[in-house]
This record gives structure tokens, sequence and C-alpha cells, in this order.
DNA sequence: AGAGACCTTGACTGGTTGGTCAGGTCTGCT
DNA sequence: AGCAGACCTGACCAACCAGTCAAGGTCTCT
């Protein structure tokens, strides 16, 4: 009974594993966002996905694994994300899809960019070697961009990484601080807000650094 | 011995007990920085400021009053520099001082700006009546300033909440993220590094908003 | 149908943590 | 000097937590 409960008509083996990994890592990603990784408890995990403590531990070897898993999980799809800055488009193209995206993903992933935001904060002791090779690489390839337009005259003379955290900032902002948001919101931002908020950046970043935000949407 | 071991020269009952306490809530903001609320531990805190873990409940009944005092302090200091943002002076010079100011903050209380991050993050369970109270008023006095420098058309129309969001996330970042910045700088941020930073955010909003940064400095 | 791999789970354990407390020390006052 | 009250601290405890385990259940393949 126990092996086939779960509501998805089961599958092969490897397909159910795969379900009952990722119901556990969805759980254990909210879990970890809203206490952090010392504040967590594997029987609060077990609890928000339905299985016992036990079994957590049969699909991962310890916490610090699980949570391994989980921030590798978010990072790939902040990387999946960052494909948008289109190296090859026009800046105004560029970062406006590259801001768009990281906020939809701020709505959409709010527990994910939490945890993220809690294991750099804490000194990224678990994915430090992200830090320093995949992110880092990815950051000196924008940069190298931004300072082509920028020799190319087409923005204003600034340095590319401050500008580049601007906007990490501002989009994981509304994340990481929803609670504040909201609580200042009176309530959960509506669509409306989502995509005012949006432009709002867009236009703030664009003109910020002498482009014409020209007309959205 | 131990009570007069303390550096400074005994001073009266309450300048020593005010003295420890102090002493207390900096290795508090420190290790609660770190580890978080969850993952920081009483006994860390006392051997950060080399006492005994039985002096810190002398002094502080419990974790969460400690970690409640540490967070006040924070707020306060936080409110303090709020009000460089003057509702008086001219759009340029407010939002150019205080975008200064909280930059300052972040690179002089990095622990304390990580501390209010995690409790934010972590839905404000302790401090949820300032954001409501203190807070709410605060951001509230100066919507109302963006909006009359708005229809005065000194500046573009903007919804002013997210231009404050946009501040408060750039200038925090570089202190929640200080580890994620200075991986990617190969080390901590020079004063003219800080300098630059500053004055590229500055000028990014001001333009940002359609007003004329002006000659820095 | 039967064997063997895979999965599930309640009960348990060793170690850690927040908090307590009794007994001691020091300070300021009379 | 002597007393009262503030301050200090090592030793202790109950609660909790990550991780283990053995016994039993289920699925797949032949």
């Amino acid at each position: 009974m126990a092996q086939t409960e779960s509501a998805e008509k089961s599958g092969t083996r490897a397909e159910m594993r795969e379900e009952t990994e990722r119901a556990i890592l969805d759980a254990a990603e909210v879990v970890f966002a809203e206490a952090g990784f010392g504040g967590a408890t594997m029987q609060a995990i077990a609890d928000a996905c339905g299985l016992p403590k036990a079994n957590l531990h049969y699909y991962f070897a310890s916490k610090e694994k699980l949570y391994r898993r989980v921030v590798e999980r978010i990072f790939m799809i902040w990387l999946e994300a960052a494909d948008s800055f289109d190296t090859e488009a026009e800046p105004e193209i560029a970062l406006r899809r590259y801001i768009a995206r990281k906020m939809l993903l701020s709505r959409d992933y709010r527990s994910g960019s939490k945890v993220w935001a809690n294991e750099v904060m804490h000194g990224a002791p678990i994915i430090q070697d992200y830090l320093e090779t995949t992110l880092q690489t990815w950051t000196e390839t924008r940069v190298a961009v931004i300072r082509r337009w920028i020799a190319e005259g087409r923005i204003a003379a600034i340095e590319p990484k401050w500008l580049l955290y601007m906007i990490w900032a501002t989009t994981q902002h509304y994340a990481d601080f929803a609670h504040q948001v909201e609580t200042l919101n009176h309530g959960p931002l509506s669509d409306a807000q989502w995509q005012d908020a949006t432009e709002t950046v867009c236009g703030i970043v664009l003109r910020g650094i002498g482009l014409d935000p020209g007309t959205p949407r």
C-alpha cells in the first residue's frame, strides 16, 4: 500500500524514485528557506512531504547532503535564467530580458532564492566552489560584454560589476525580502504590481546607464 | 579578579553592566550573522566574547531575548541612517545622501545587516511589529515625498516603493552578499571601489528617475 | 510462484544544546 | 569591619536532533 499511495500513477522504479526525491527536495527547499540550515530539522522536512523521517535518510545520506542538493538545484535554475542575458543582443534587449527573467524567478522560486541567499550570507560553506568557478566565469563574460558596450559608446561608462550587483540585488529582493514587501503592501503583489515593478526596474536601470528604455511590451 | 579583568578602567556598576551587555551583543551579532538564529549556539557566543556561557544567561534570560535585543539594536541604527533621507532637501541631495549613508552602513555594520536580512527572510517572527509600525510609517512618509516630487514634475513618474526597494536591495547587497562580492573581486573592496560603487549606484538611480546626477563630491 | 533487490518505518541512540542552580566572589555602603 | 546585594561560574539536566537499524513489506524478473 505505502509504496503505491502517492497520487501519481506509479511509473517505473526509477521514475518513482525520482518523484520521491523531488518531493523531498521541494519540501526541504521550503523548510530550509523558512528556518535556515541550522534551524531546519529533518523531522520538519519529513512532515512537510508526509514521509517518515527515516525515509529521508534512505534517499539522502545526511542533512548536509540533502541541503547541498537543494542548493545545487537552485543554482542550476539560476544559471539557466542567466542565459537570458544574451551576449549577442542589443544592450536594451539583453538587460530587459535578463531583468524580467530574474523578476519571474523571484516570484516563482521564492524559497529557492532564499536558500541561496542564506547560503551566500553565511559564507557559502557548501557552494564556495561554484562561486569561484561557474559564477566567476559567467560574470566575467558578461562584464566583458558590458565593457564592449561602453567602449562602443552605447552605454555610460560604469563599472559593470556594480551594475550586475544592482540587478541581482534588486530582483532578488522581491524573493528574499518578500515578507517585508508584502507587509508594506498589505498583501501579496498583484500581477499588475509585478509587471509594474519589473518595468520600473528595467526603466531605472536602462535610463540609469544612458539607454532609452523605449516602449515596454 | 574576574569582575575587574576587562581592559576598561572599571567604571560604576551601571557602566560596567552596560559594557558587558554591549560586549555580549557585539559577539552575538557576529555569531547570529554567520550562523543564523538556529545555527548559532550560546556557547559560540560565549566563546566569542570570552565569557562563560552561564554569564550570558545572567545578562539575557534566553537565546531568543538576546536575539531580539540584537535585532532591535540593528533596527535602531537603520532608523538613524534613514533620517538622512531628508524630506526637505532637493531630490538629488536627499537620495544621494541616503544612498551614501546606506552604503556606509553596509560596509561598517555588515553583521547587523545580515542579521536583519535573516530575520526578514525567515518571516520576521521577532520584529513583525516593527515592520508594521515604525517601518510602515517611515516608508509612507518617504513615499509621500517622492510622490510630491513626481507631482511637481521633478522626477519621472514611477511607483515610489519600487524605487525604495531598489535602493534598499542594492545597498544591502554589499553587506548581505559581501562574501559573493569579495569572491568575485578576489578580495575585499578597496576604499576606491566602495566610493566608485556608491557613485555608480547614485548615478544609475538618479539618472534612472530622470535627474541629473551632477558632479559627485 | 519464488527469489532477491528495493523500499518503508517505528523504535532507538549518542551527542549536543538551551537553560538552571548552588555556592562562591567582589563591591559599595554604613 | 561587616553586611547586603550584585555578579560570576562549573557542573548539571531535560529536551531535542541527526542518524541508525532491524524487521517487515512490495515490486520485478524469471
